[in-house]
DNA sequence: AAAAACTGTGGCAATGATGCCATAGTGCCT
DNA sequence: AGGCACTATGGCATCATTGCCACAGTTTTT
């Protein structure tokens, strides 16, 4: 009925003291090729796995890590699971993934409650997490060790793995820029989540270096969500001299632009250009296919955890974006300049 | 950080036995209201708060539950995330949310030591690993209560969740058709879900009910995912009668559709129609927005912690479902009868 | 009035793994 | 030859709590 298993049960079918099974668990070195061998076939015959709670109450380590997260896209997040899964899963170490609201004033005393109860040995935070005061100084406190995904603030104590968003949406900008684009609209992401003042700075950057001025009608707030994107583009669209390009802070928002775009007629990319953010699955599910910048996510997450497990001290790890051309961005098609250069 | 009070310490404060304070700890009747405060004084003086992991080791709940699920449509996942949350947190409950490998021919050992090692109290399934075997087994033999999310298969022996697969697939079937459809594909699902049968006979019945023969050419393979929606939907549209209207096994492929039809400048719903099911996110980010089959994904998985908390007996619950109407289907516009009648 | 049931409390074993200390053989340096 | 470091293993206490059994006093039932 219950599968009784335990490292004793191991140890006898082994032949060997509880300690040494013990040893084997957890890789210590002074464990003879051979011992561990005996000891493997007897953990294999008996289907035995140690218990957390166990290890928890007479060790030091859970084996476990948590994933904290509050982020409202569904693909990102995906992506983010499972490059930390995986890692974790090579590692075999348990991932418990633990969604908590950064706007909850009482969130710093959920993950208290849950670093407590789980005994977690370390946290990888995703943004906007990895910039939430009450977190950071109760994992600080408690001793957690910790590394964040895409954080917007320094942090000398702890490792973090990030791209370099302002570089990113100036190259995105820059793009829009050299196939002809002058009036090219920003839409904001969250402000919670740091990366979206970076990204807002790179647009504005690449605007300057080329002498466009940037118009702050042409800037729209926006919260990674699909609604905002649409919002944002109904402002635009209402404009006097509306945007030939948009340029949404990530691929939920873009898709927004592209909804409205098909609800007005507009063509896209003919009439107006729209670019995203993150290469999610959105960006190739859409229509037009989302010309984009390529996050690569999973790679920021599974590398997050190889930071957690490393040895190694802080680090802070940069990983490359990439420009991803696809069919929403096209040059202006300018049909007022036409009519001026022909009048 | 010195959170260094034990139970021991509380009872020798309060001048009672250990059990004692065990039992003020966890509302045990018996204990009388003098007893109870002065438990309670010793226990905020030392500020204690009890450790979980001993708690788990030594008795029989350790108020967590696990959710194991194997599902690729992040949409989906989310939505059954959330609502498993919800519930869980309102009851205090940990949900520790467990991917795996259903056709991993180790699935059922995975589960056994995911299980062993957290000591879950029960598990939510959601689809496929609902009708896994090996995990089924495991669980059984592990004595583990758990409730199944849109089985395909009955069960005495536990509960289930799910709505009516096969009566919405002709639902909606049966709208294409009474708005004209008489050529209407189909897009299977995944095979390793059950529901996916379910839609397809719902599918075939609706036909069949207004004597239209089912054509094997306009029923395609898919996986459930955007990729199969595409290659399905080539194939029909190479046969020398294309069906007028697509109706996919859920909207990740219709989205696929969509995109297809985009690309070769077919209009939608004008020259095809497009329907999904689920009624994710994605069903309203795309354009033009999905008519497809609301499934109450979230109600889904909350209703099922509630059968999994609920002291109740076995219970198998439908929820209700629901046609939503977008703008993805149309009457058909059938040039070929038209041209037939002038000539 | 005896028996049974309820109320309130205590003692002790058990839970499953790790930490610390001990032991013993081996190879190497001085 | 003595001392030391290294390898390999075992024994036992320990972690913090709950389950089970026992016991005594009080109330209710027969």
């Amino acid at each position: 009925m219950n599968s009784r298993s335990n490292i004793r049960d191991v140890a006898k079918l082994a032949g060997v003291a509880v300690k040494t099974v013990s040893r084997v668990l957890n890789n210590h070195p002074y464990v003879s090729a051979d011992t561990k061998a005996k000891v493997d076939a007897a953990m294999a015959e008996l289907r035995f796995s140690p218990s957390i709670a166990a290890r928890i109450l007479a060790g030091t380590k859970s084996g476990q890590i948590a994933l904290i997260y509050d982020n409202h896209s569904p693909y990102y997040m995906h992506q983010i699971m499972q490059g930390c899964w995986d890692r974790c899963h090579e590692e075999g170490m348990r991932l418990i993934a633990q969604p908590v609201d950064v706007s909850d004033p009482d969130v710093g005393e959920q993950v208290r409650g849950m670093v407590r109860q789980t005994h977690v040995d370390g946290a990888i935070l995703s943004s906007p997490v990895t910039d939430c005061g009450p977190v950071l100084n109760v994992l600080e406190a408690m001793n957690i060790p910790f590394v964040r995904i895409s954080p917007g603030t320094n942090h000398a104590l702890t490792s973090s793995v990030f791209m370099d968003d302002m570089q990113a949406a100036d190259d995105m900008t820059t793009h829009l820029i050299n196939i002809g684009h002058r009036r090219i609209a920003f839409i904001k992401g969250h402000a919670n989540h740091m990366a979206s003042a970076e990204r807002q700075a790179g647009y504005e950057r690449a605007l300057s270096r080329v002498g466009i001025s940037v118009d702050p009608e042409l800037i729209a707030e926006g919260h990674f969500d699909f609604e905002s994107g649409v919002a944002a583009t109904e402002l635009f669209l209402s404009l006097k001299y509306p945007p030939t390009a948009v340029f949404a802070s990530n691929d939920d928002m873009a898709s927004g632009v592209l909804a409205v775009a098909h609800r007005r007629g507009i063509q896209v990319p003919e009439q107006l250009s729209v670019a995203g953010f993150d290469d999610t699955t959105l960006a190739r599910v859409v229509w037009p296919p989302l010309t984009t910048v390529r996050q690569p996510v999973r790679d920021l997450a599974s590398t997050a955890a190889d930071l957690l497990f490393g040895e190694g001290g802080i680090e802070h790890r940069r990983l490359p974006h990439e420009l991803i051309s696809r069919e929403s961005v096209a040059p202006p098609y300018l049909p007022s300049l036409k009519k001026s250069k022909n009048t």
